[in-house]
DNA sequence: CTGATGCGCAACCAAACGTTGCAGGAGGGT
DNA sequence: ACCCTCCTGCAACGTTTGGTTGCGCATCAG
């Protein structure tokens, strides 16, 4: 099993998402389908340089994919990844989400137990 | 709405469980149902330090709260603004889905407009 | 050819994660 | 009481990372 206390799985991938700027990033090349450093950065709060530091992450770790079209470089969400990178929070989200009830199942049995 | 492109709300909820150390320091404190920065070191890759300094940032931002209990100081989770971090994970990972299907549905359409 | 546009590289800053080292407070022996 | 141990807190330091500016180079449009 992996839900357990191992998270090792892809701390990359987490690390990648775990940022602001390249979450937005993502929203943005998701909204309108892809885009290049320059387009980005002129709807976000960064510089065009920043901006093109955070494509280089994102492509390695394999969440977007560029394309040399002339002098630009287009950039594109690979899909198949960006819904790992989903099932991954789904992951820790919902594992994080039994613990809680399992203790709040536990409190409340302790509560019945001292009422005896 | 907010499931938009807009997701300032807790930049800081997110960058607080960004940290794999302060992951797996949740995880921790979810299982034994409490710690110390020292219980906790012993069982990450971490000093103890690094550990205080991460108990103070999930403090700040409420994920966990602290009891003075004679010379140690025991951390707990805050079940409720876990709950709300969990909400957020799953709010992010349902927004990148739902484009990634309405995406796959564009593509499912041109293929079909194309075979005409 | 010239000018504008887009990219890449390098130097530099600030904040964050991690380390070591040291001083101080709270319990437990004898 | 005393000493010893354990846990905490603070400070200095190094390294990585997100961000900036400035420059040089390639590519398209007039």
């Amino acid at each position: 099993m992996s839900t357990a206390t191992a998270e090792k799985v892809d701390d990359e991938l987490w690390s990648a998402i775990g940022d602001p700027t390249r979450r937005r990033m993502l929203d943005l090349l998701l909204v309108e389908g892809g885009g290049t450093a320059t387009t980005l950065s002129q709807q976000l709060p960064v510089t065009r340089q920043a901006v093109a530091k955070h494509l280089g992450v994102l492509d390695r770790v394999g969440l977007v994919r560029a394309t040399p079209a002339g002098r630009e470089k287009r950039y594109r969400v690979d899909d198949a990844q960006l819904a790992r990178a989903v099932a991954q929070l789904a992951s820790v989200g919902s594992a994080w989400d039994a613990r809680l009830r399992r203790i709040k199942r536990i409190a409340e049995a302790i509560q019945r137990a001292q009422q005896d």
